[in-house]
DNA sequence: ATTACGGTATGACGTTACGTCAGTGTCAAC
DNA sequence: GTTGACACTGACGTAACGTCATACCGTAAT
């Protein structure tokens, strides 16, 4: 068993740290002794090393809270995440030393770099940054599903103006949903553009069956990272599309 | 000439970045139009790479104008010691997906790792980001001076033991002055403990001349960070260190 | 029993680097 | 003239701690 001290030691963490995670309930010690001590055992210990993990994957705390208290969380398969993303940053980092050899080049003389060229590193870094989230997000819901991998094989060769491109044609869907919301989600021409969008899912990143479109429109609503991010585009706009995607599988089904 | 919607969406940084680092000094627009808009020149593109690199390398926005503001930067030494903090970090990542690799043999009843083992590639990274960050600011200082490739060649073989044991004997160095403060600079023993300190920096580092000790003693007063990690031992202990330092230093000097 | 020192606790203020929002002015197309 | 996008400033909020103050606990030396 370790005392905050030992344990911080052990782990390079701090001890403002551990109590900081005591107090939000990411990393409860396993017993308070009589004299107030925190005391950590194994499983905290391993739950660290996760934590250290998912922090060093960039993740907020309250989402690896969220994450590794999920009865369904499987530490495997987020170690194998861990290793992709990990094997995505040296990438990267390759391309910024890669970066740094040209930016040098051109200041002795060398061939000149355009300015989009000298920020590529840093701007493909957001691109990424986005998609790797974005991807572990995909795979804790659905993990190694059929839709994952199929997703995965699919983006994997898109390239910056491809992302782009798929970007702008979303983000014109939400547009036209957003500027047809005081119809109500059953509006018709609302219907067709929540059906356009399942089609752009099904057609760029996985097989969007309506269960799975279900799914996310109630992730949407449910997830808090979600729900802000889609609520900027307009307020309500989460529930909204949560209720469009409902009624349109509704009807989906009746149609079969 | 770019606006900052522009700058913002040629960088990947945002205009609020763009407004921050205006207002701290950081990155100013080339020029203000007479209806009040931010233009930005090539420079600023170029001071803005440079200021994007160093993040990368984990500065601090204030360090970073620091250096950048300095009219002995050198742009292309600078991006030479990018390189190398960069080809630490791939190094590091390596380091962490063979820890993921070694968890997740364990997991799967493989060889069993010991609480130690499993924190080692968080630990290290906290050791070399110090040293990292100790060695830029060095360099900083410097450049490319025989001291810093001393340095370097020094200290690039030494082990987690080696800087152990280096880091203590500082320390117990600087507990020793410590205990003396109230005798004051001049003090025979501090003195002494002054001579043993330049000593250790010469046999573990560089060869620490009276010229570069007298330097150090100034930036452990004159640089905020230094100041701020040395006072933690006492309050005033960097002044006294550098007063002590120029003492030992006017003494040996009158020794030739 | 006392003392000294390191370790432990809690509460609270401060920091960095922005994100986000509100209110208002500017620009260019219609 | 209107409108939507872009631009400005000021200000509040956020995350993840670091740091500090104050007080208690544990242990070893005296």
């Amino acid at each position: 068993m370790y005392k905050v001290k030992e344990l911080a030691e052990l782990t390079g963490v701090s001890v403002r740290t551990l109590h900081h995670y005591d107090h939000i309930g990411l990393l409860s010690p396993k017993e308070i002794g009589e004299n107030g001590y925190r005391y950590y055992g194994q499983v905290e210990v391993t739950r660290l090393q996760q934590i250290l993990f998912f922090k060093e994957m960039d993740f907020s705390l309250s989402r690896i809270k969220q994450i590794i208290d999920d009865p369904e969380f499987d530490q495997a398969s987020a170690l194998r995440q861990h290793k992709e993303i990990l094997m995505e940053k040296k990438k990267r980092i390759e391309r910024m030393v890669k970066s740094v050899d040209q930016t040098l080049d051109s200041l002795e003389g060398g061939k000149t770099m355009t300015d989009k060229e000298r920020f590529e590193p840093f701007s493909r870094e957001e691109m990424e940054k986005h998609q790797e989230k974005y991807e572990a997000e995909v795979k804790e819901r659905w993990g190694d599903t059929d839709a994952y991998r199929e997703s995965k094989q699919k983006t994997a060769s898109y390239t910056d103006e491809d992302w782009k491109k798929i970007q702008n044609e979303s983000n014109e869907i939400d547009r036209q949903i957003i500027a047809r919301m005081e119809y109500g989600p059953a509006d018709q021409e609302v219907q067709r553009l929540i059906g356009q969008k399942q089609q752009h899912i099904t057609d760029h990143f996985y097989t969007c069956s309506d269960e799975i479109f279900r799914g996310l429109g109630d992730m949407y609503v449910n997830d808090p990272r979600f729900k802000k991010n889609i609520d900027k585009w307009k307020e309500g706009y989460a529930e909204f599309l949560r209720d469009a995607i409902h009624r349109y599988c509704d009807r989906s089904n009746k149609k079969k």
